[in-house]
DNA sequence: TACTTTTATATCGTAAACGATTTAATTTGA
DNA sequence: TCAAATTAAATCGTTTACGATATAAAAGTA
């Protein structure tokens, strides 16, 4: 029974069920995003904007964890979705300036249950949830400074 | 201070910490892993070889949660490593039998440590880390059952 | 047996992710 | 003040992911 020991087991891994875990709820975002058209990356962008607006690009890659080569294709998208628009920032030419359309800003309202829909999916007391929530930023925060 | 009620709050969803904690997680598999020349997704993939040889494709996607229009291509470019073999089955000629070959065994030995090596990068105490795994485990088994 | 359904992979197209590098603008500092 | 360093995005190439669909083999059934 040295099970429990044996690391190298795919069962034993933390990692494994992170990703696999990740992965599930993204999938059960979809049906609730795909009426908006829009992907999960993509919502996550729009919580960034709803509470932020007229942001820099660094500004959503550091909320987000994300960098200008994941986000510089995916802000296009939207952007021709006119979900927002890019625009040089006067002040500072580098930057780029991400700001919802009305279209973007709608979406807040029209969203709004989302995340009382996903919940249900998970099937937990609230206890375990904010357990679960505090033990993931702790790893979040543990690993980020590793970068 | 409604922030905690606000679920259209980026901080308080449970899904982007997870997001992010999988990504960062395999961020940090990556220089450990640079050295076998694999990715995180053919790691998980040897994880299981290595637990049971010789083992169809559908084995693999039920293990790991992925598909074949994901594991085929992934399998193929482990193939090309010479890390393992495909071959149809003979007795049911729809499946693909997956075998590591000799170099892919030997990789288990050598990359003995890289759970250990991982572990560091979490700073966290067991009780924490054990408790994190059962509560993801939870959710993956609650949201499975809904594909 | 012949037809339908199911199962196991594979293919295709699209959207992330991300390492490595590039480009252009700003800041630093000798 | 002006070259060097830093910063913000963007570009490029490769590898996941995954929905939708295709293909072929096996299983089920009338």
């Amino acid at each position: 029974m040295d099970n429990a020991l044996d690391l190298q087991k795919l069962e034993n891994q933390l990692c494994f069920p992170l990703y696999a875990a990740s992965r599930l709820v993204t999938k059960c975002y979809q049906p609730l995003l795909k009426d908006f058209d829009i992907t999960y990356p993509q919502y996550l962008v729009l919580l960034v904007l709803w509470e932020n607006n007229g942001v820099p690009l660094s500004f959503i890659s550091d909320k987000l964890l994300l960098q200008s080569n994941t986000l510089t294709p995916l802000v296009k998208r939207m952007e021709e979705m006119e979900l927002l628009t890019r625009t040089r920032s006067a002040t500072d030419e580098r930057s780029v300036i991400i700001e919802l359309t009305a279209k973007g800003e709608e979406l807040k309202q029209l969203a709004e249950n989302v995340p009382m829909q996903l919940a249900e999916n998970f099937n937990m007391d609230i206890e375990e949830l904010t357990l679960l929530h505090k033990l993931l930023y702790k790893v979040i925060h543990n690993i980020e400074r590793k970068f």
